[in-house]
RNA sequence: GGUCCCUUCGUCUAGCGGUCUAGGACGACGGCCUCUCACGCCGUAAACACGGGUUCGAGUCCCGUAGGGAUCACCA
């Protein structure tokens, strides 16, 4: 309903052409058109990469926050590289970062289909038209000889231009497939009023007569997406910026098409430490191989957003303040590098923030993949693990540091030597056996903080010893290690059966 | 190499000509708290890339230089 307006309200509004070789996007749409249409279009060529997230992210953001229209589409236009796992992969990382999309795969719009696998004829009509119009042409030169000419160009310092060899060719050679070429303006510039870069201008002088259409019959990216975009009434394209040098062409067309042109907002990269574009060299990029590593997506949407946009001073966002408070305007024009340190952090504010019911959940199956839990969550076990959450959450950076640093709690761990060498000693044996005997008259239903607290007390009266010098050789008894929570509670998630066959063990080897 | 983008503490950033002897956060370091680890709290070190302009006044505007990044495919 409110996407026919689009194509019909925006001529008037149409700013192009116009004069000769003068191509440039309007700074703003009035407010009273403010329909906004955007969208992520990922290539399903591998794993959903932490910036495509970001890329998406910011996209989702400025639709939530304006109360326009999401859009997923998939670029898959490249049949031998695009894959249906990678389809798969894109669309559980979406949900797991909870960015829905109103318009896409499983949700058909007005405006479908949503795989460009499946637009060929909308690409075929459009090229057609350019051919009638002579904006476009067939071009029967082989990859081979362009390949050639490119570098003979490049040897001569010439810029490696398309010649135009097959422009207006009189007698195409027989049997060969061509390809179709879009005939560029190279007059005059084209400025591109980036929402976050500003004002770029590009001399047209640079472009040449790219490829639209392969030799397979498959469109190219370059004119895939403004017919795409055009027909889906995408408004405002948000991308990265490595786009930025194709928006100067891609105006072009808009223009040769006749479709008005949406407003352009390029996002920049993000980084590894090296400052160089982010890649598997700096570790994990794929956004579920963090989930697997113990990430939150509350804390992975948090963190991404931070990389670029800001509001004052505030670091922790909700995905609601988020919503609230995002706006283009604070996006940051430059570049970022990605700081797994800062991950961390916003990682263990969410540990901490989210009900521990719902992180003993999320626990379980790290858990169950160290082989320390079944994977059923029977409701006894769920309850033992919120308790553990709570007495883990504070010194956990990700799950699976949590689940590293409970292993004591489902398995008997091994002794370190150094620290038994340390607390379990000869004169802490007769302490030991005391606490023992108390320990054993309390109640099973009792063996809690509260009891335990008493009993420890009672030893520390009894001994003439401090809290340290008891609780410490207790610990590593339990739990084989110096490391774990406040002892009452160690013991009380032990369990008083568990707890007295551990500090039995210990005894026996003093 | 051509073209385009970018440049405030190690990192993410605040700053939109005077309130900046530049603020916050992560990280680092020191201290406090303490049954260990951690959390928390307090504190310390740490930046306007450089050079010219414009202006009464520049981190903030302009131009150069340098450095970094992106892009120049029948990939997207």
């Amino acid at each position: 309903m409110k996407v026919t307006l689009i194509s019909s309200v925006i001529p008037l509004l149409r700013l192009r052409g116009g004069q000769r070789g003068r191509y440039e996007t309007l700074f703003r749409r009035p407010s009273y058109m403010q329909n906004i249409r955007v969208r992520f279009a990922p290539s399903p060529t591998g794993f959903l990469h932490i910036g495509g997230v970001r890329t998406a992210l910011f996209n989702w953001l400025f639709a939530r926050h304006n109360g326009g229209t999401f859009i997923l589409r998939i670029e898959d236009t490249d049949q031998t590289r695009s894959t249906d796992e990678s389809i798969q992969a894109i669309l559980q990382g979406m949900e797991w970062c909870g960015m829905d999309w109103d318009e896409g795969p499983g949700k058909d719009g007005a405006h479908g289909p949503y795989r460009q696998t499946e637009r060929l004829s909308i690409y075929r009509e459009h090229v057609e038209k350019l051919l009638q119009s002579g904006r476009a042409y067939k071009c029967y030169c082989t990859p081979g000889g362009l390949e050639e000419r490119r570098k003979a160009a490049m040897a001569e310092g010439r810029p490696p231009k398309y010649d135009r060899k097959c422009l207006g060719i009189e007698n195409p050679p027989e049997g060969v497939t061509p390809v179709i070429r879009f005939r560029a303006d190279t007059e005059g510039q084209t400025v591109v009023n980036d929402l976050i870069k500003g004002k770029v201008t590009f001399e047209n002088s640079v472009l040449d007569d790219l490829i639209i259409m392969r030799s397979d019959g498959w469109p190219t990216y370059n004119f895939a997406v403004v017919v795409d975009d055009s027909t889906m009434g995408i408004t405002h394209v948000l991308r990265g910026d490595d786009h930025l040098n194709n928006t100067p062409r891609q105006m072009q067309m808009y223009d040769a098409l006749g479709y008005d042109m949406p407003q352009f907002g390029h996002l920049s990269m993000i980084l590894g430490s090296d400052k160089a574009r982010l890649s598997k060299r700096h570790g994990a990029t794929s956004i579920m191989q963090y989930k697997e590593m113990g990430y939150l997506s509350e804390a992975m949407v948090n963190y991404l957003v931070r990389l670029g946009w800001s509001f004052g001073d505030q670091e922790i966002f909700s995905v609601e303040e988020m919503i609230k408070n995002f706006s283009l305007e604070s996006v940051s024009s430059a570049a970022a590098v990605f700081n797994p340190d800062k991950l961390n952090w916003i990682n263990h504010h969410w540990i901490n923030a989210k009900p521990p019911r719902e992180i003993a959940k999320l626990l379980l199956p790290m858990l169950a993949q160290m082989d320390l839990a079944p994977a059923e969550d029977g409701l006894w076990s769920l309850e033992r693990l919120e308790k553990i959450v709570l007495a883990q959450r504070e010194k956990s950076r990700t799950l699976v540091e949590m689940a590293e640093l409970s292993r004591y709690f489902f398995v008997e761990p091994e002794m370190e030597q150094k620290a038994a060498e340390k607390f379990l000693t000869p004169e802490i044996k007769p302490v030991l056996e005391r606490l023992i005997g108390l320990l054993e008259a309390i109640p099973d239903s009792g063996f809690n903080h509260a009891e335990l607290e008493k009993v420890f007390h009672l030893v520390m009266e009894k001994t003439g010893l401090k809290m340290g010098k008891v609780a410490q050789p207790v610990r590593v008894a339990v739990t084989g290690g110096t490391v774990s929570p406040g002892i009452y509670e160690t013991l009380e998630i032990l369990g008083k059966e568990e707890s007295l066959k551990r500090l039995r063990k210990v005894i026996e080897k003093i």
